[in-house]
DNA sequence: CTTATATCAGGTACACTGATATTC
DNA sequence: CGAATATCAGTGAACCTGATATAA
């Protein structure tokens, strides 16, 4: 009813020293929620859900990658990649293999049919992922990518 | 250990008409990650989640909102905010009372202790939603913004 | 002994679909 | 009747902490 026209916005609370058009942390998790909720129904009917995807994107994009390579660059932890990829094995679309020489490591294998369903993923996000640059011009792209990439590699104040 | 050091960069698929430097939805979701995790842990020790801290957010934000609206702006589903408020409601943040007027809609009310709670977890993250804008200009900024509400608010291709 | 990898065990909040009751 | 709100029921992937075993 009274909110429901205007997805995005900014709360009232009138803190901040810029950007009192709304916190720029809430429309990041705004654009992220959205961006992930298109992804996720571009995805339906695949048996596969979104960090699925993500995890084996970067098999493929990475090969020889281990486990715990992957959680460091998901930022996840080991365990909640041994539970993805464990669900992904069970799908048939990776195997998990003793490493050659690294002994302890398990080397990850995107199989067949793991490659066809990435193939099929691809196809069906990719205007979502082209429509996230529409009516953006060359400047404007370059300030969003050094932004997210400040964002995401931005020390903690720990 | 191959990977482990930079945790954002391109997958090596060479698609997508621009940004050949790594798929700008990609970095969204990197991006997106690495700020909730530093939320969280700024969080941590006060008893309450990101998507709590986030509910009651708006619950103050917009006061009388009803569930169904906070569902929209969040973009969850009702039953999914149920679930979050009846924690708050647990925890003793809010209460949840039948409305006045509109018989079937339940106003949610945060109590004291939620007005206290919400305020100690903003003190928790302000540094962390202040740092997102350092180091960047007033244009760069405008970019970024324009952006984040574009992809929040684009249009599914259904 | 220390570090890194991987997994098991246990737990919980989250998020979904589907069905139901109520109200306008 | 239909449309909106809210909740119950059931399910599952995801994510965590902690403990354990193995290997470099």
């Amino acid at each position: 009813m009274s909110a429901s026209s205007q997805a995005v916005r900014a709360p009232r609370a009138g803190e901040g020293k810029r950007g009192q058009e709304g916190h720029i942390g809430y429309l990041l998790r705004q654009a992220n929620a959205a961006h992930r909720l298109r992804m996720e129904r571009a995805l339906s009917g695949l048996e596969v859900t979104l960090p699925q995807f993500s995890v084996l994107t970067m098999l493929v994009a990475y090969p020889g990658i281990s486990g715990a390579d992957v959680a460091r660059l998901s930022l996840l932890t080991p365990q909640t990649v041994s539970v993805i990829v464990a669900n992904l094995e069970r799908m048939g679309a990776v195997a998990r293999r003793p490493h050659q020489i690294h002994g302890r490591i398990q080397h990850i294998e995107v199989s067949k049919d793991g490659r066809r369903l990435l193939a099929k993923c691809r196809s069906r996000v990719k205007q979502i992922e082209d429509d996230l640059l529409t009516g953006i011009s060359g400047d404007e792209e370059q300030a969003v990518r050094r932004w997210l990439v400040k964002v995401a590699t931005q020390a903690e104040p720990g």
